[in-house]
DNA sequence: TCTGGGGTCCTAGGACCC
DNA sequence: TCTGGGGTCCTAGGACCC
């Protein structure tokens, strides 16, 4: 048996956790630069505020209810995760992280065990340590454990929900709409429910060589594992904690015209980028540039990219930025009101992994070079800020980063860094 | 006025090889 | 006039996830 352990409302129950009373409130999270809302409070979803709905479009609502509006503070959020994931870990050494709020955990070695009443002793003690509500599925393949988590939240609203036999299994996949099931989105539930495919069970009943013709191997293994036939095993989700690509983007405060204010911005996400690697002990070798104006309510939307590939891996902020630059110079187009951009590595190798070329001989006093200047900024880094030390390229302004006074939106506000800044600290009494 | 930021996997088709 | 059979590698695009 396999458990899958989701947090309620993630960033939402985030913000509680430091601010009692929002408790039973209506509150939302905003994304970055305050363009969607991606997460509800329960009292903020029974408004009719919708997942992922431009904030302007939520505004009446948020204005009509007092809604409190947070900007998401992913500080607070990774921290408070780490350590959600810390407790799991004590129960069940076997886990998967799978997202900021979501693990599944593995339970095969705990035959004889209770699992419904451990998985709920493993809620109760989340909510005791952390302050955050979760709701835990069980079942014998990833995706039905997937499945008794939604009948735990979204039916039964209990903190455990238990798929263990076929009775229980054939109950409770009939009320569960195909679309809802993990692996089918939009595009596949559309097709499906032409077919009359309409709930998990009808899903789980069709013919596996039918949907793999028809559809995707994909969603054939998503029809044995509602069977309760495990296709996806915990090895290939802990195979995705090896990266294969890298990608920092944003779109702007506001829309940007000029050569060098997009270079700016590039090269902070060379910056962002070049962290990550140095983190995950990777280099690259292939970059990709994008940048595009917007999307919507626009004649003529303009979006291009371009990619590089270097002569050897490099984590070196340098090499980075050079080519990003020089990609972006391809791509720039005059006149165009560019509203996002951002980069792409891919082709990504360990450090200590590296092979020579024929031809160009880099000097090994480079790389050594390379390496000890990018140890040195990070040293800088780690004791005066992130601030502190930057490539000239990244420019002073950030003009990128500046919004617009708009006077008639309701502002969001940020929380506290509650638990990772000294100065946030969180005072009692 | 205002629409996020990250990822994964699979497939089809083109370019190329012998 | 007639034009095979077996591969690899890469990329773009579509599907999905949170």
């Amino acid at each position: 048996m396999y458990a899958l352990v989701d947090c309620h409302n993630f960033y939402a129950s985030c913000e509680r956790v430091f601010d009692p009373s929002l408790t039973n409130k209506a509150l939302i999270v905003l994304s970055n630069n305050d363009g969607c809302v991606v997460s509800r409070s329960n009292e903020a979803k029974s408004l009719g505020i919708k997942m992922g709905v431009p904030y302007f479009q939520a505004m009446p609502i948020v204005r009509d209810h007092k809604v409190k509006v947070f900007s998401s503070n992913y500080t607070l959020y990774a921290d408070l995760s780490n350590r959600v994931m810390q407790i799991l870990e004590s129960f069940c050494p076997e886990i998967a992280i799978y997202s900021i709020d979501e693990a599944f955990l593995d339970l095969r070695a705990f035959s004889g065990v209770n699992l419904s009443q451990y998985c709920r002793k493993i809620s109760q003690r989340v909510l005791q340590y952390t302050g955050i509500p979760t709701a835990i599925g069980i079942g014998p393949s990833l995706t039905l454990a997937k499945v008794a988590q939604y009948v735990a939240k979204k039916i039964l609203k209990v903190p455990v929900c238990a798929l263990e036999d076929y009775p229980s299994q054939k109950k409770w996949l009939a009320h569960i709409p195909v679309g809802e099931v993990w692996g089918v989105g939009r595009a596949y539930s559309k097709r499906l429910l032409a077919m009359g495919i309409q709930t998990a069970w009808d899903l789980s009943q069709a013919n596996t060589h039918l949907i793999r013709r028809k559809f995707s191997v994909v969603l054939a293994r998503t029809v044995s594992e509602l069977k309760g036939q495990p296709c996806l095993n915990f090895k290939e989700l802990e195979s995705k904690v090896v990266q294969h690509q890298i990608i920092k983007s944003r779109s702007f405060a506001r829309p940007l015209y000029h050569l060098e204010h997009i270079e700016e911005a590039l090269s902070h996400f060379c910056s962002l980028a070049h962290n990550r690697l140095s983190k995950q002990g990777l280099q690259t070798k292939m970059l990709q540039v994008f940048v595009r104006s917007r999307l919507f309510n626009i004649q003529n939307p303009y979006a291009q990219s371009a990619s590089g590939v270097l002569a050897f891996p490099s984590a070196d902020i340098r090499v980075l930025t050079r080519l990003a630059k020089r990609l972006l110079f391809n791509i720039y187009q005059e006149g165009v009101a560019y509203q996002k951009a951002g980069i792409i590595l891919s082709d990504l190798y360990p450090s200590g992994q590296l092979q020579n070329h024929l031809w160009l001989q880099e000097q090994a006093c480079d790389r050594e070079q390379s390496q000890k200047l990018m140890h040195t900024m990070a040293a800088v880094k780690s004791r005066y800020g992130k601030q502190a030390i930057h490539l000239a390229a990244e420019g002073t302004q950030s003009y990128w980063a500046q919004k617009d006074a708009s006077p008639l939106a309701i502002t969001a506000q940020r929380s506290a860094s509650y638990t990772t800044s000294w100065k946030d600290l969180p005072k009692a009494g």
